[in-house]
DNA sequence: CGTGGTCTTGATCTACCTCAAAGTGGGTGG
DNA sequence: CCACCCACTTTGAGGTAGATCAAGACCACG
């Protein structure tokens, strides 16, 4: 439900849809962000594509009166940059050492060219950019703080290595501005979600989730729809 | 700066962005609706791609309690159905009487293959949404109440045919699901702007923008950066 | 063993929500 | 043409979730 963090599990249920589109960073040497350095800025023009080898990176965006909201967070295999035009609309920020490989716009339009399979790719990852989207303003608008926490840690459990354990590298202040709420209320909303047995404090930035059920029924979130289903009559690839 | 309604304002900006794939519907027989109707439902089958002739469209989704939360307003121009799967993830009804064409999705795939130029004006379109996607979610977690008020004034400002008068053909409640606020709150927001002499009561569901620059002042919105300067580099068309 | 950044907890405040009631205007039928 | 109705809107009064302000607690680091 992450804006963009979740693109990763979406396309794991997809394993074919975009490795295509990784694979062209291998040929990329790889470079590294310390904690906190910036990959660019937003209103930067946008001259490269990133693939992100390894780390956590957040992305945002800020209002005239400086106030930041962040878009989303990105791990390892997450690809940004598919969905500019000539400007960052955002800034990306390194959470902790990162990784990532990076292609100009240019080789990267050549290299669509060459594989116009790619392309399918491309609106298959944009597709999934925008149900995330709709997604988060459903959490932004309707949800009260519990539900967005419990949300939040629902997405990042699913797409987490280690069963029942969900990792936050992200400090507080990260996790309130992609939430639209405050650290105070953040850190007090998980402090409850413990005193009621749903989590468990594992270890720094890190919570075991006791109850996955009983999490996802404090998320109150939207039905979801078999979308594999209808996998045949899926266009546009 | 609305989840979809904007993206005709967009388009204008690039008139041949879009305008092929627009084409593509004049051979559609037209369609209609009456005020209320739904055209399709959250979840169904995702068959068709929509082309609105005239009138207007509300976008709908709803959290398992029965909170409804508008993604945005379609209007005459707008396409429906680009960024969809198997199943739409949305329900689109009619705000008041709607002039429709559709294309069956196969029918639409047929019609790409045999001009692949439309696929980039595809990702065109769909990051236009994914960029009015995120600027809704900065208002949704940023923004106060008056702040949203002035931004939807704005963006439907900007977009409406006569210069200065804003028409919001929605109710209270299409406004307020969109805003993320309460029917009252809107209500009480706009009287608070018309006392401020930021806009005057026009027609029914027609506002008078008294000063554009004033309205903007309000609105917050963050920076803007020129996105057509570096048009020559644009890549993925 | 400080020190600075992060996190938690507490007390208070407030923007907005909720509940309630009155006002408005278009449509309908007599 | 008027009277009624119904859906929508506005306005008011009071309540509350979460923000804000403030103070410790924790912890990694030099």
């Amino acid at each position: 439900m992450s804006a963009i963090g979740n693109l990763r599990a979406v396309s794991e249920a997809y394993p074919c849809d975009e490795n295509g589109l990784r694979a062209l960073f291998l040929r990329q040497p790889s470079e590294i962000a310390e904690a906190g350095a910036a990959l660019f800025f937003e209103g930067d023009p946008a001259c490269h594509v990133f693939h992100l080898v390894s780390g956590n990176v957040r992305i945002c965006r800020f209002l005239a009166d400086g106030h930041r909201f962040i878009i989303g967070f990105l791990r390892a295999g997450d690809l940004i940059g598919l969905s500019f035009r000539s400007r960052y609309m955002f800034g990306a920020e390194a959470i902790d050492r990162v990784a990532f490989r990076r292609m100009s716009k240019r080789m990267f339009e050549e290299e669509l060219q060459l594989a116009p399979e790619h392309r399918s790719q491309m609106l298959s990852h944009l597709r999934d950019e925008i149900t995330a989207s709709q997604d988060h303003m459903l959490l932004l608008s309707q949800k009260n703080a519990e539900e967005r926490v419990c949300t939040f840690l629902l997405d990042r459990l699913d797409s987490d290595d280690t069963p029942g354990l969900v990792s936050l590298p992200m400090i507080r202040s990260d996790i309130a501005d992609y939430l639209g709420m405050t650290i105070e209320t953040v850190s007090r909303t998980l402090t409850k979600l413990v005193l009621k047995g749903i989590i468990l404090p594992a270890a720094r930035h890190q919570f075991k989730v006791v109850s996955r059920s009983s999490l996802a029924r404090h998320a109150n979130e939207a039905n979801e729809y078999d979308d594999h289903q209808g996998e045949a009559l899926r266009v546009l690839q």
